[in-house]
Formats: structure tokens, sequence, C-alpha cells
DNA sequence: CCCATCAAAAGGTGCGATCATTGATGAGGC
DNA sequence: GCCTCATCAATGATCGCACCTTTTGATGGG
């Protein structure tokens, strides 16, 4: 409309919009109508369209135009893809599958993290401590308990040197914030939990890959009966059609 | 050089030379030099750019030029990247990146197969039964037996209807296909390994998803045990560093 | 001697025109 | 009446140019 917007502007309109289904696949876009739209030229929206090909959302074809791809076909781990489906319609959807992948990945790289050497465990243990301190005086659900947590995670995910869990831990981070927004954090933590985040920290500091995987997962079914009963509920809830 | 190449060779011509460190962290491109290098205009370099500095391989910067980024700020998810890894010196990194994903993500995929209902079950016995077939000839590193492996562990990450599993799919394809390539896989497979895929394949048919998990772990164990071997061997021969 | 300010250079950003490709369409022949 | 092939036009791909932002360093004043 009104403002030649920057770049990133159109790219982040246009994702959120194919993410958020606003345009479904196999709709067709050309870039002489983009650039009228967003009043700018065909070259500016032709990068925007290289990078969302480049994230197989949309495939250009000559004579043909730009198509939106379906979902399957999305580079559905790239962090800015996941923001758009988090922003939007997708929401519940993208938490649990990143739900799901956080599950499968935090045992295994805590079993790394308590392999590779006691680089960034004593933070472990003392955030441990704290979320113990915090969860014991009500405080659960406090931004600053989500911060701990927070940190908590991304450290398990990044201390194990594996890059590709690395990458996945600002999306992992992004599930606890939103747990916590969408009001599931307990102010009291359970007990289990806790100590099994104390243990957890304190294998990997003692270096002993199979207590930490088995206390990593310990935490972790928790968090999978909390979404297998999510999506439970929700089943229940929409079914009816 | 000469030939006014295609799009995408340039953008894999360049991905590459990251990826495997000919142009290392810290080297600066400029738009015109690329340009003549490839003897294209330098829109067509600029939207290259623009898609690797989305990869999180360059920055681009005013006045400076396009900045290679660190390894540790690409997206190392992205199949593309993964391509180029795989492809380069970064081979052997990238193997191991990806066996211990592919070792976190099988088990959880295998309960959420098991959960999600019988939907490609019957394929995956008849998968398990045919590599039992072919292990007891002694076929075990042919490729037959890899093409039925490779459709067993793929059809496990994506019968989860997990979308992030089932992304990372052809990336596991690539690490078996990898592992056979360097003739790592024995002509006699385990009895255990086969007996572990078989009893996988059948409790996800009987929507077992704990004897699910559970196979699906034994079956990496297998495969974590060669990992940790294999980077005990290497680690004991660059240590002299 | 140091700092502030300004100007020039370097390079990313954006534009409109032109090229090449491919899907459609219609005519011709079997 | 249907199939085949040639022509056409729509649209993405590419190009060269002009603009604007940023950085740097040089110069002048304190």
């Amino acid at each position: 409309m009104a403002a030649p917007v920057l770049h990133s502007d159109i790219l982040n309109t246009l994702g959120a919009e194919i993410a958020g289904g606003d345009l479904a696949a196999g709709d067709v876009l050309t870039l002489a109508e983009l650039a009228e739209r967003f009043n700018v030229s065909r070259t500016v929206v032709r990068e925007v369209m290289r990078i969302l090909e480049t994230l197989g959302m949309v495939r250009a074809k000559r004579r043909v135009g730009l198509t939106v791809q379906p979902a399957g076909s999305w580079s559905v781990l790239d962090p800015q893809v996941i923001a758009w489906r988090l922003a939007g319609a997708g929401r519940a959807e993208q938490l649990r599958s990143l739900t799901q992948l956080r599950v499968a990945l935090e045992p295994t790289a805590a079993r790394l993290a308590a392999s590779t050497g006691q680089h960034a465990c004593p933070e472990l243990v003392q955030l441990a401590a704290r979320m113990r301190q915090l969860g014991e005086q009500g405080l659960g659900d406090t931004p600053e308990y989500l911060a701990i947590d927070v940190r908590f995670h991304t450290l398990l995910l990044t201390s194990g040197g594996n890059e590709m869990f690395a990458a996945l831990a600002g999306s992992v981070a992004e599930v606890l914030t939103g747990r916590t927004k969408l009001g599931l954090t307990p102010a009291h933590p359970a007990h289990t939990a806790v100590e099994n985040h104390e243990e957890l920290a304190r294998a990997i500091e003692v270096g002993d890959p199979v207590r930490a995987e088995a206390h990593a997962r310990a935490v972790l079914d928790t968090v999978w009966a909390e979404v297998d009963y999510a999506s439970q509920v929700e089943r229940g809830r929409s079914t009816p059609e």
C-alpha cells in the first residue's frame, strides 16, 4: 500500500500468509501482481520469492507463476518457518511437533553432554538449584523461572557439541515460552520434575552419560504425557466433525 | 568461468565452497567480484547471496561486502546445507552429527508411529522380513539391502505424522547410504539387529508404542556404539596435535 | 595532540526494459 | 473426429543503470 516497505517486511508478510493458511497450497501468485500489491519493483518481489522458494513454500514456473506449495514440502526445521507457524493459525500443531522433537532430542543431548566432558556443567547444577528454590516458593510460573528453564534446556542442547541439536535450541526455548504463556506451567512444579533436573545436571557434571540420559528421559516423560493429554483433549473436542 | 551458467549453479558452487571451507569464516566477497567471476550480472549474484544470507552462511554489510559466517550460524538443518557439507571436507563430521540426530529421533519416531495407528505398517513388516532374507544370504552390503534399509527408516520417520521428523528422513537416508559407501555395512548383519528391526515393525503394526520405542533404541544402540568407536579412533589419531 | 565534522568512495538497494522458456491454442493432416 | 505440430503469448529470468546508505579517512579547529 502506501509505505514502500523494507525487503524483509514483504518476506515476513508472505511467509506468514502462507504458513498461516491465508494462501493455500495451489494458489498461484505472479511477480507483477505482488509488485503492485506491495508497491515495489519486481526485483524486490523476485528476491523474496526466491527465498520462499528455497524454503519450499512456493515453486516458480515459467508461464505459470509462483505456486504455493503444500506444507509437506516446506523446510519445517527452518527457524523462520517455525516462527511464522508459531505466530499464525498452525500454532498449536507447531507447538506439538516441536515438543515431540524436544522429547526426542534432549535425552540424547544429555548423553552427549555427559560424554564430551565437563564444559558448561557447573552452570547447569546452579540452574537446577535455582529452579528448586523458585519452585518451593511457588514461583514456578514466573518469568524468572521461565528464563532459568530456558537457559537450562538451551545449555543442555548446546553442550553436546552437536551443532544440529544446538540449532534447535532456539525453537525449543520458544516452546517453553509458549507453554508458560498459555498458563500451562504450574506455580508449584512437581517434586520429581525438579529432582530429575538436579540429577540430570549432576550426571552431566560427573560425566555419567547413562544416568544423564535416564534422568532427561524422566523429565521428558512428564512433558510427553502433557502433550499426549492435550492432543487427546483436542481430538475429543474436534472429532465431532 | 566462460559459461553463463544457471542461477542454481552459482548457489551450489558458493554454498559448497563455504561449507567445504574453501571460503573461510571472515572472508569477504563483493558483488562485483562475484559477478565478474561467474560472468553474470550483479542482480543474479545478489539473489544468490540473499539465499546464502538466509541460510546464515554470509552476512551482507554495506561498505564492507559479504562476510562469510562461521559454521555456528549456519542453518545446519537445511537439507541444502547438509548436502553441501556431505559433499565436501566436513563430510565425516556431518555424518557423525546426523547419526547422533538419527539416534535421538528414531526411538521417538517409532513411539509416534505406533501411537498414531496402523498406517504404513504392513510394509514395515515386509521390509524387515526382506532384510532378514538378504542378511541370511550374506547380501547385507548390497544395493538392494541398502534400498530396503533406507525405505524402512524413511517410513519409520514419516509414519509418525510429525513433519519435522519427516523432514529429516532424506538426510538420514543419506547417512545410511554414506555408511554403505564407506564399506561399514557388514555382509552378514548381526542377528540381534535383524531381530530388532522385525520386532520394531511388529510393535508398530500392533500399536505398541513402548515396545516399538524399546526395539528402536536397541537398533540404534548398535549404531551409537559404532559412531562412538569411530570417533574414539579418530580422536586417538588426531590428538597428537 | 586529539576529536569532531564533512566529503568521497564503496557497495548494497531498487527500477524498468529485454530475453528466454513454456504452456496454450489453433490449424492441418491422418 | 482425433491426434500432432507449429506458432504465440504470458511470465519468470536476466541485465545494466541510477540511487542511497554507510563507512572511513582526511582536514580543520580546539
